[in-house]
DNA sequence: CGAAATCTTGACCGATCTCAACTTACGTGG
DNA sequence: CCACGTAAGTTGAGATCGGTCAAGATTTCG
């Protein structure tokens, strides 16, 4: 178990609040993996058994709608985790996770954490706010999708990376054109066109491919 | 704490598997409440430290995005419960709670639930698979919204309701256009029309307001 | 039985998607 | 370090899905 292992297993809202010894515990049952930029962590349909943990790296989580169109859900930095809905579940993925990078992951399997849980609750509590948290920004982000126009979308997505960035006005997109398109349940041409139309009316400025420097934050928000 | 309370509770997944006991126990310390129809039973942006269990007739519960539209997210059943955001992160609901007909609720606070949790670990598990399935939910429906055509999503749901009403080829809405429009993320008026398309393709047969018969499930799902 | 709400249907318009061409950025190997 | 090839992003034109507004039909419920 590398020490890279620890320190991300402690870096995770989960467990970060238990005592050494406890962590110590989890980690003599943690397992680690290496993935190469492209490829898959799991699919959807397949059976799961395991908490992925990301240590290093990013991972992709998209699901396939019933026509087969992807839909990007979030995107993993080292500290996040998934997994979960298996793990409490049928046992069978919904989604995708696909490494953006070179990414490592800590593997905990149901059974070990299913035996956390039960000798120290505190952890279920901590899943269970996070679990709160993914539940409202779903419910959130379907609201939006459904209800808001794609300029709305866009505008609102900004501003959040924004309180995301500490106060600087300006913001690194954490993706592609093509993956932004995804999440907010539009096409990478619009995408551009929305950009494109923010800047002329002067709300933002884009100044590279995934930097943009936020002008107007109220004008944004309409 | 009248006898419904205590059937209420123990048709709950998340408690339904405890000894006679422990339920007491969990029912010494339940308050309930009643609503009219129409009536409020929390506001987004409202404190909150309850869990909300259903025990008579139906909640809406449904989000207000930015501008303004009302998204539905769910309906409540007896037995179902809600405020669970609220309880596990920053205690102010993201939602609303509407009674859509006259209501009990089985009130369980913060404090007493949580030392539940910490008591019996095994309520926190069956909550962790609660949530796991609204989390899926939640994503699946933000994914369809995201990326199929509104006839698309229509026949999805009718195919689900035919799921849910074992076999029967003859499913009763469980909402009205209005509410099915906003919980499909579109119009009572597009509703209306896709339905009389999908009955001029002959996939259903509109028996009445709220009844429709599948006449083609396979054709219905192309 | 009648008022009010719900639902349906029609006409029109606009946002956004699609397809296609073009430009820019990026990574690899020489 | 540059050149090239490929991927990513932009822009345009046209088509269409679905929203809006409005009128009419139907259901619900007191």
């Amino acid at each position: 178990m590398g020490l890279r292992s620890k320190a991300c297993i402690m870096r995770v809202p989960i467990f970060n609040h238990l005592d050494d010894e406890k962590l110590e515990e989890i980690m003599s049952t943690i397992k680690t993996a290496h993935f190469e930029k492209g490829e898959i962590v799991y699919r959807a349909g397949q059976q799961s058994d395991s908490l992925y943990i990301v240590s290093k790296g990013k991972i992709r989580i998209y699901r396939l709608s019933e026509s087969g169109r992807e839909q990007l859900l979030r995107i993993l930095k080292p500290g996040d985790f998934t997994g979960e809905l298996a793990l409490f579940r049928h046992s069978v993925h919904e989604s995708f996770a696909e490494a953006m990078e070179e990414t490592d992951v800590c593997i905990i399997t149901r059974n070990d954490l299913q035996n956390f849980l039960l000798k120290y609750p505190t952890i279920a509590l901590q899943i269970l706010a996070e679990f709160s948290n993914r539940l409202d920004e779903s419910e959130r982000q379907a609201a939006r999708v459904a209800t808001e126009r794609v300029e709305t979308r866009i505008a609102l997505y900004l501003a959040e990376c924004m309180d995301n960035s500490g106060g600087s006005m300006e913001i690194t997109l954490p993706m592609s054109r093509k993956d932004l398109a995804s999440y907010l349940g539009t096409t990478p041409e619009t995408v551009s066109r929305k950009l494109a139309e923010l800047e002329a009316q002067g709300y933002i400025q884009q100044i590279s491919g995934r930097k943009i420097r936020i002008l107007d934050l109220d004008g944004l928000l309409e």
